[in-house]
DNA sequence: GTTCTGACA
DNA sequence: TGTCAGCA
């Protein structure tokens, strides 16, 4: 019977681990030709093609258990309906990775903006924002673990987000960016804005007494409210410290 | 030397 | 899914 092959010599033509072939037979959905006298599992043509059938699903993404129904009584059509399904999973998971790549892209250029020049003041054209308020607090009272568990928005990846902290007169006004117009609008125009690294709340109000300072003899710019950005995201090439950006709108 | 079964992480 | 032991 030379013309048959070991259960190793089917490995390494269909390029599957040993391991895997017992496991298909396990799983009833793949038998050697016959066993030789000596118990080992003795293949041929069509456990080949039967194989290749077998890893053409798993390569489609169906779970072994199900490829054994599959073979029993699947219809073209049925196999037609399986292969449809099986390119919207992909396709939604090439969605998830896109979304994955631009988040990532979007951290690196971040940071890249962000190494640039610190600690002195530039002006950008920033468009409409729309934002939602999160939590209103007193400035004297921070934030704690319950105000934002009690407050928490239905937002999915929340810290992905960059923070808003508005500075209202006493008030401290958490937002966070939505697409459509909602609560808060943060109009078009010219913004004076300075990155921060922080290591603690002493430096924000160092920073806030420099930005007045900055504004008291630069008298022309007739400034707005102060908002501050907190960049949660790129928070993690620092350890111990929390990256922010100041702005304030200017004429 | 190769494969078998069974067990384990 | 890979790896190992103990056996034939």
């Amino acid at each position: 019977m030379k013309e048959f092959i070991t259960i190793s010599e089917l490995s390494t033509l269909m390029n599957v681990s040993v391991h895997q072939i017992r496991y298909f037979e396990e799983k009833e959905i793949l038998f050697p030709a016959y066993t030789d006298s000596n118990k080992y599992r003795m293949y041929g043509i069509p456990e080949i093609y039967q194989l290749s059938h077998i890893l053409l699903l798993r390569k489609l993404n169906v779970p072994v258990v199900e490829i054994k129904e599959c073979m029993a009584s699947f219809s073209p059509d049925d196999y037609h309906q399986l292969l449809s399904n099986s390119l919207k999973k992909v396709q939604s998971q090439m969605d998830q990775l896109i979304m994955l790549q631009q988040f990532m892209q979007k951290i690196v250029k971040e940071h890249d903006e962000f190494a640039s020049p610190e600690n002195h003041y530039q002006i950008k054209l920033m468009e409409d924002r729309h934002l939602k308020q999160w939590i209103r607090y007193e400035i004297q009272h921070n934030l704690n673990a319950r105000n934002l568990y009690e407050n928490r928005p239905k937002l999915p990846d929340l810290f992905e987000a960059d923070l808003h902290y508005i500075y209202d007169s006493n008030q401290i006004n958490l937002c966070y960016e939505v697409t459509a117009p909602s609560d808060i609008l943060l109009e078009k125009g010219n913004y004076l804005y300075k990155h921060l690294l922080v290591s603690s709340e002493q430096d924000i109000e160092d920073e806030f007494r420099q930005l007045e300072h900055y504004l008291m003899q630069h008298q022309d710019m007739e400034p707005g409210q102060i908002i501050l950005l907190e960049k949660s995201y790129l928070s993690m090439f620092n350890n111990h410290k929390l990256h922010y950006e100041i702005q304030v709108r200017i004429s």
